[in-house]
DNA sequence: GTTGATTTGAGGCACGTTCCTCATATACCA
DNA sequence: TGGTATATGAGGAACGTGCCTCAAATCAAC
């Protein structure tokens, strides 16, 4: 009836509680065919390690890494807060994280940077990192040691990390296009803008925002992508010239800089007849929300990615099976009426 | 460093474990001065109890109850496959669920079931029914026996139940009228629908929906609310009735029953240009949403819903702070394009 | 100053697991 | 057949907590 216990498996077995033991903890010693015998008797009984008990009995510490980018990012930022408070309120947890914030445009750095972690000190390692030869060598390397590793937020689809907690990059473009084709009233065009295009979300949202503005709402043209890279003047600079010169009806804001667009979007007097839409929900996006100069805000939950990444983890270390229902991430649609 | 124990509580107080286990586990025969002097080393200390050494040696095991409503309720029937679900996968959980239905519409035959639930048998509850004076008295006797009562998708705020788990009625409503109102691109009316405007749930969403129509989409007129009262063929009729005689260009469905709205919709011939809203994601609405029928439909995840009710009772239960941010159900906006 | 009650201390066993040690049993090889 | 290497068994201590008993200390009231 209730659970069953190392003890019940030596029993069934026929085998003593040490030979259990080190077979569950692939300890060597131990004849194939008696190895055989206790995982039989494990299937049997539908033996499950009580993971619990057993961190107990090993004093067991998780030590986990997060590395985000360093810089003005404020999703990066309520993402590390979302850590600290994850990590404080699950303090039962014996876990140990640390946040490394590295230079995002310097893989070299990134990878000087993960080649400093002492993998006999470390279980696991969650990356928001674009993807780079350099860094899937470290990943591999990582892994090699034994570490386990998730991508955050952003996927590193070619390297070998164990999973990859965030959302789908298209899934989002389109469904800021299709929330762009609703809202906008009338013909004209819509302005992309981007800090980097050379950042894989950047390409996939585009990519996904492009296919559904071109197949269902054909009436509006969609403008080359307007590159910002993290120059606050530039975005304003453009976003002004643009609006000025043009007949847009629509701002897409696929990264961040969202302050600098969103006074510029000011400035111009025009947020009443433009439709925008950002991503991700921060002090800036938020407000422009209420105040009505955003009409949409695509999100991904920090809380939840931040849980999500350390329960992964865990579970990876552990060697356990990851409730995927409870870990998939969730396109946000935020408008005004739903922030809370 | 390391996290406190009981030891370091006792060492520090300056008494013995057994009196450190006594005030910790509120047993009688200790003097106030020394209760004192223990609950001072915990704070001083910082210590917090090791629910799963606590949970280990005592062999608790947490028995909850599920009250759900009976009947063919989609969202209900998703729900319940949630906390399966949920269940399952915390099987390390010692937890054991139980999950009742009631019929909904009689608040009598579900107190008889509450009464009938034995208090010595049961760690907490958690209720998805209306509100009656009732079902206000059962939760009273419940919470007088010593379970936790969480409130499960609709509140019951006047009575003396631990907890609330759902999202606020009146902002989802105004949710729906703020998309209704930007995805309608034409003046005419808005029919909305729902089972039985006696529900609170129904009442609330109501009340944000016109709210924000009144104020902010005044071009549109949103028509009464009709009932269907969980009658099928009556929503057909009904539905279909309105649609010949008026000019509607948005639905908004409050409730459930929304199969033979959308059967009354398709056969109308006119879901391209109209603009129909609904509540809660279910194979029903799901697959409306891919076809087109739907626009958008305003949910909360079930597999969340399960989750957190599951550890907010746990929490009750040990007695310990409740993670708000991880136990908050959002509006979730579903549009075609991120239903994954 | 004694009595009796109350409060406290000391210790042990249990929970399910890990990780030891030490002794014994079995298999293999010469 | 003996010797050696390998497998296995038996048992114990520990992790942090709960819960129990029994004895000792302290206290209050007489």
């Amino acid at each position: 009836m209730n659970r069953p216990t190392v003890h019940d498996i030596a029993k069934e077995a026929g085998v003593s509680l040490a030979t259990v033991d080190r077979v569950l903890n692939a300890r060597p010693g131990v004849r194939d065919k008696t190895i055989a015998k206790v995982q039989d008797a494990v299937v049997r009984l539908g033996y499950v390690r009580d993971t619990y008990a057993a961190n107990l009995a090993r004093k067991r510490l998780y030590r986990f890494v997060f590395i985000l980018p360093e810089g003005p990012n404020q999703f990066a930022a309520s993402l590390c807060a979302a850590l600290d408070e994850a990590h404080a309120a699950q303090i039962s947890d014996r876990t140990a994280i640390e946040i490394v914030r590295v230079p995002l445009l310097d893989p070299h750095a990134i990878v000087r940077r993960l080649r400093q972690l002492a993998a006999e000190t470390l279980d696991g390692v969650a990356l928001m990192v674009p993807e780079t030869p350099q860094v899937r060598d470290a990943v591999a390397r990582l892994k090699a040691a034994g570490v386990a590793v998730v991508a955050l937020v952003s996927d590193l689809p070619n390297s070998r990390r164990d999973h990859f907690i965030g959302t789908n990059s298209v899934a989002a473009g389109r469904t800021a296009g299709l929330l762009m084709g609703r809202f906008v009233r009338r013909p004209g065009e819509v302005l992309v803008v981007s800090n980097s295009m050379r950042a894989r979300d950047s390409l996939e949202r585009r990519l996904g925002f492009d296919a559904v503005m071109a197949t269902e709402f054909a009436g509006m043209r969609v403008l080359p992508s307007v590159e910002s890279f993290d120059d606050p003047a530039r975005m304003r600079a453009v976003v002004t010239e643009v609006l000025a010169r043009r007949d847009v009806v629509g701002v897409y804001s696929m990264g961040s800089g969202n302050t600098a667009l969103l006074d510029a979007l000011r400035e111009s007097g025009r947020t009443g007849n433009l439709v925008s839409i950002a991503h991700e929900l921060t002090p800036t996006t938020e407000s422009a929300l209420r105040e009505g100069a955003l009409a949409a805000v695509i999100a991904q939950n920090v809380g939840h990615l931040a849980r999500s990444a350390l329960r992964v983890l865990r579970a990876l270390c552990d060697g356990l099976s990851i409730y995927e229902a409870q870990e998939r991430v969730r396109i946000e649609i935020i408008l005004r009426e739903n922030i809370g």
